[in-house]
Formats: structure tokens, sequence, C-alpha cells
DNA sequence: TAGAATTCTGGAAACGATTGCAGAAAGCGA
DNA sequence: TCGCTTTCTGCAATCGTTTCCAGAATTCTA
């Protein structure tokens, strides 16, 4: 348990040039810093981050506020975080605010947070102007995967024209009825990401010159089941059953998949089916989809916080950036089997 | 910006009484204590962890070493922590200790951790008494889920029974031609779980006077695209076909169905399946299986680890403790079809 | 070779809390 | 009412660094 003091006297020399040795900052003679290192070696030292953020301010801790753990696009975040952190010599804090965490309460923990950390990366996290304020206010730097947020950068995939990607693949195979099985509108945490996904495949339709209506889009719990008993329901009926499904994440895609086999339908003879996301599983079920990154994106949420903090004077690209998405044709997807009479 | 001095001044009273106040430690007048904390909240005060730790010698963070973070059973180990943590007023740090990190070289950057953390929960991770014995000197807790492991205490399911619990109840169902596809014994990262859950199976089969050999044991990747790929050779073979299949974990065994489902065989008819874990999507697969909850292993960990730091002299349990893990039928197992003639 | 510029080092003042100690105030039993 | 205990409060030391400042040593420039 020794102090700066113990290497100190044991290199012969005072407290501030062992911390200018360790630290590299300001002049030190390489001789001196060698025997300053093999004290500090010898005798086991290591800064005490208390005492050296107490006087510099600075932790090196960056919070990271996540809504779900266990779920791929999370996690891979996290993995993604992680691994740019440690690489800078930063420590990760996870705080995992649940959606229905009364009145928010822990973005108020967040001034809690405030003396903890030196960063904040929110995942999908709502922030207001307000609390973007405060937050910058108090020299923190922020940055949002999900949004656009005011106030504070943040990346995403384009949602909508994601959307539209896979949309349109459906169509140029031929599809013209093409069911949209998705994220129910009323009930998304994030960025409305449902409704984009939904916006994106209208859009596409349209284009198109194809009509929708309120039975092209159903709504169902966005994980394999959710899928697996939306797409029972649908294809179990075979005046319903369209000839493509456009699911708003590879694991309502695969539910829906599952549905289909277990129904005899076949994919993608009877029927196509197209996610989005690049999920680890999606390639085992031969599944076509819109392949992002999320490890990449908290990579990059990581850079600009980082940058903000070491580089003053640097800020992150303005508002939201948008971050590649792009088509993985795998087996899911063919053109129908033929044109509907 | 304001420290604990401006609090003071607002409130008429000292920075001890402040200190006092704030932390409720100590005697302090109740109309004292209020005007403190209401000049505390019209300024927006919040203590200093740094200077608090500084001066405490503890920091409120406890540190999470695990392996992986993008798998069922690791991240619901992390939300379980994390809820636990919280709950108790501690911050959690994550380190995603990768397992081919070399020379373990992090594990020694927990040199650095020491004075970040208060406690260390070390996941599936094989610490050396050596180590432990180092941490332990520095009065930092350890606990570890996986195990056992010499000096510190650990908690698992005892994968031994879990695994002969699955295949007594195969063998209680009739089959006798059994089959595990399990981890590679050679590559296991952890505590030689692939072994041990071979280990339970073969224990069952002798007891029940079954002989096994080589080919009674499979090795696959532990997720479900191994399962199915492993069982897609093994069921694609009419002669060495089984009638039942214990696969060392839900997701092995999920690939193992849809293999079977492939194939045409029908599960349990055909084919009794068997997993451990509890696996949320076990349920839609209507998968029989051995549950355990990796979460509350999470909070047990937490809560001695907190334990010892709050109650001085409190001992968690010695070396190693088992958790529960019960059987869960659901419709994938069944008596064989008929007895082989 | 003198003077300026640069490199190196130590002393001492922060940083912002917590806490031991001692004294003041209040409560209490007889 | 008097002592004794209990409650309350402030002073000042302390935790272990970093960093400003000034002075010493060294190197460079002309």
């Amino acid at each position: 348990m020794s102090g700066i003091e113990d290497v100190a006297r044991l290199a012969g020399v005072s407290k501030a040039t062992v911390s200018r040795a360790l630290s590299g900052r300001g002049y030190v003679a390489p001789p001196t810093r060698l025997r300053v290192s093999e004290a500090a070696a010898s005798l086991g030292y290591v800064v005490s981050s208390s005492a050296s953020s107490l006087v510099t301010g600075r932790t090196s801790n960056v919070g990271v506020i996540i809504p779900v753990i266990n779920q791929w696009f999370f996690s891979s975040i996290i993995e993604g975080v992680e691994r740019a952190l440690v690489e800078r010599g930063y420590d990760l804090m996870l705080y995992n605010l649940t959606k229905t965490h009364e009145e928010r309460s822990r973005v108020f923990e967040y001034y809690l947070v405030r003396k903890r950390v030196d960063a904040v990366i929110a995942v999908t996290l709502e922030i207001t102007p307000e609390e973007a304020e405060t937050l910058l206010a108090l020299g923190k730097p922020i940055a949002g995967i999900g949004g656009p947020l005011e106030g504070i950068p943040t990346l995403s995939i384009d949602d909508v024209a994601a959307s539209r990607l896979a949309t349109e693949h459906l169509l140029l195979l031929g599809h013209r009825d093409i069911v949209h099985v998705g994220g129910d509108v009323d009930e998304q945490m994030d960025f409305h990401v449902h409704s984009k996904r939904l916006k994106g495949y209208m859009e596409a339709l349209t284009a198109a010159g194809i009509a929708y209506d309120e039975t092209s889009y159903i709504a169902a719990r966005f994980d394999i089941p959710g899928g697996y008993s939306v797409a029972k329901q649908l294809l179990g009926d075979p005046r319903r059953r369209p000839t493509a499904i456009f699911a708003a994440s590879d694991e309502v895609a695969i539910g829906v998949i599952l549905a289909a086999r277990e129904l005899g339908i076949s994919v993608p003879d009877d029927l196509s089916v197209i996610g989005i996301d690049g999920h680890p599983l999606a390639e085992m079920f031969g599944l076509t989809t819109v392949v992002q990154r999320p490890d990449l994106q908290g990579e990059q949420a990581v850079d600009w916080v980082i940058r903000q903090l070491e580089q003053p004077g640097w800020t992150p690209p303005v508002h939201h950036t948008t971050v590649p998405a792009n088509l993985l044709i795998r087996s899911s997807t063919a053109p129908p089997r033929r044109p509907t009479p």
C-alpha cells in the first residue's frame, strides 16, 4: 500500500518528479524517469485514482446508459464501447436504465453520475435539450446512439432508408404483396425506430405505386417468439398470405421463418423473408438482411467523447450522423413463385 | 460547480456539519439537517466522489470481470449484478476480459483496478490462489461465478448434477440410446463446464447400467448453429440415430431441434431433446430443460461482496456454493416411440 | 565565452471531502 | 439545582496526488 512518497524516497527524487515521470507530463530527465519507473515497479505502486482525479477533475471513467443488456443490439454496443474505452485507458461504468424506471429518476442520479464520469454515452435514450444542456454545462461530453437528439451528437443507421432498402429488394424481385411485421408503433422505447421502419416500407411501396392498408402492417413483439406468433397467425390463413414479409428485425424475421417452416411454407419458394440487423443467427437461416454494426457504433461514440475530452476545442459532428447499413442477400428471398393471376 | 463550502455558508454551518448531515453519519440536529439538505438541493450540490473516496478509501465501485457480454448467460449475470448494485448505491465497472487476451495482461491491470473498485466479481474466470491472495490482502472482497476457486467464495449450479438430472429424465422416460452433444472438452474457457456436464451424463448412464463409448458424445460449438450442424450430421445417418439427445445448453438443444425438423424427424416422437439453461427461447421450442438463473447468481455474488464491505467481520460461505437448477419439463421429451427390438 | 533558451527538479499550495477531538448546548435523574 | 450523560457543532488535520512557480543545471546561439 505504498504511496508516491515511498517511490520518491526510493528513487531519490521529489513527489513532483515522480508524478511527472509516471504520467509523462512535463520535463524529466530520461535516467530519472527510469529510476522512478523501477522504484514504482518494485514497490508495486499504482496511483490513487481518487487523489489524482481530485486534483485533475478527471476520473477516466465513461458512463454508458443503456436500456437493456440482454439483447444482441445492445450487448454488441457494449462490447464495442468497452473495447474502444480500454484501448484508450478509460473505464466503463454501466448504468442499466430500464424504460419503465419511475420518472427516469436515475437520469437524475445522473446528477450523481456527473461527479463520477468524464463523459456519457447514452444508448437509445431520449435526452431532452435541457438535460443535454445541463450535462454540457458541466463539461461532460455526451454522445448518443440512436437519435437525432437536439444539441448532442448522435449516430445510428438511417432507419427509414434501411427499411426502404429492404422493401425495395423485395419489390425488385417482383413482389407486390408484401407485409411488414414490425415493432408496435405505440410502445416503442427508442427513437420511433418502429415508425421509421414502417415509414421506409411505406415509402418504398408508394414509390412503386403499390397501395397499402392497415392489413399491410402487423405489430409484433420485437424478438423471435414475437415474429413467430404473428406469422403463425398471418400465414395460417392462405387467403391472406403475402408473397413476402419484411420483418423489422432479424429476430422477428427468424420467428417468421420458423412459423413458415412449421406451416409447410417454403422460404423462399412460397414466401420471401427479409430482416434488418445482421444478427449472428441470421446466417444459419439463410436470412437476407440489412446489416448494421452496433459494435462499431459504440466505438464511434467513444471516439467522439474521448476526442472532446482530450483535444480541447475539438467538436464532434453536430447533430446526427448516419452510419452504413448494407443489404446482404442470402437465400431467404427470391422472386415470387408466380405472379398473382 | 458548488462545493461543500458553499453549502455550509448558505446553511450557516461548518463543512463538517454539512458532511455529517448529508452522509447521515454522526449527530446532527434535525432542523440543521433540514437546512443543510435544502441548501444542498438549491445549489444542486453533490459530493465529489474523488474527494470522498480519497479520505474514506472507498470508491463505491464494484468491478465485474467477464469474458463475454453477448451471450444470454453472461448478459443475464450483468443485469442481475447491476440491479443489485444500484439498489445498494454502488456503481458497476465493466471489464470485458477476453479469453485469449495475451497473458491475461488485464488481470494485472487488475492491479490498476485495485485503486478504482472496492470489490471484484469475477465471472467464469480462473483466478489463481496467488492472485486471490493479492486481492484479499488489498482488502478487496472477491466473489466468483463459476468455480470452485481456491480461497474465494464462488457459486454456480452443480454442473455434474444438472447434467445427471437431465440424463436421468431421459432414462426415466425409457431412453437407452442417448447421445450427448456438448461443448468441446478441449477448448473450454471456464471451469471445465463441458467436462462436468459430460461427466454427469456418463454417471447417469453408468448408474443405469448403460454402456457408452466415444460415439455417445459429440463436441459442438456452444451455440445454436453449433448444435444445428452437429445434429444435422448425426441425425442424417438413420443407422446412428439415437432416440434422445442431451444437449449441454439450450442453445445447442435448439440447434438440434432445428436440425431434426429439417430432417423431418419429429420431436419428441422420433427424438427427445433436453437442454440446460432456461434460455428465453426454450419456451417457444417447447424445450425441456434444466433451469438456472444467472441473474440471481449475479445478485448473490453482489450480496457477498457488499456484505463483506459493509459488515466488518462478516465472511461469505467459504469455498463453493451450489445454486439450484430445476428440471422444467416441456414438450421436447417423451418416451421413445417403441423400445428397440 | 557570455547570455539566452531550454531542460530538469523540488517546495508548497491546491483539490474537496471526512473525521478525531474538544467544547457548547441540551436533556435527565435525584 | 447540580452533576452527568447525550446531543450537537466547529476546528483543523488528513487522504495522495498534480501543478504552479522559482531556481539550478544544461544546452544552444552568436
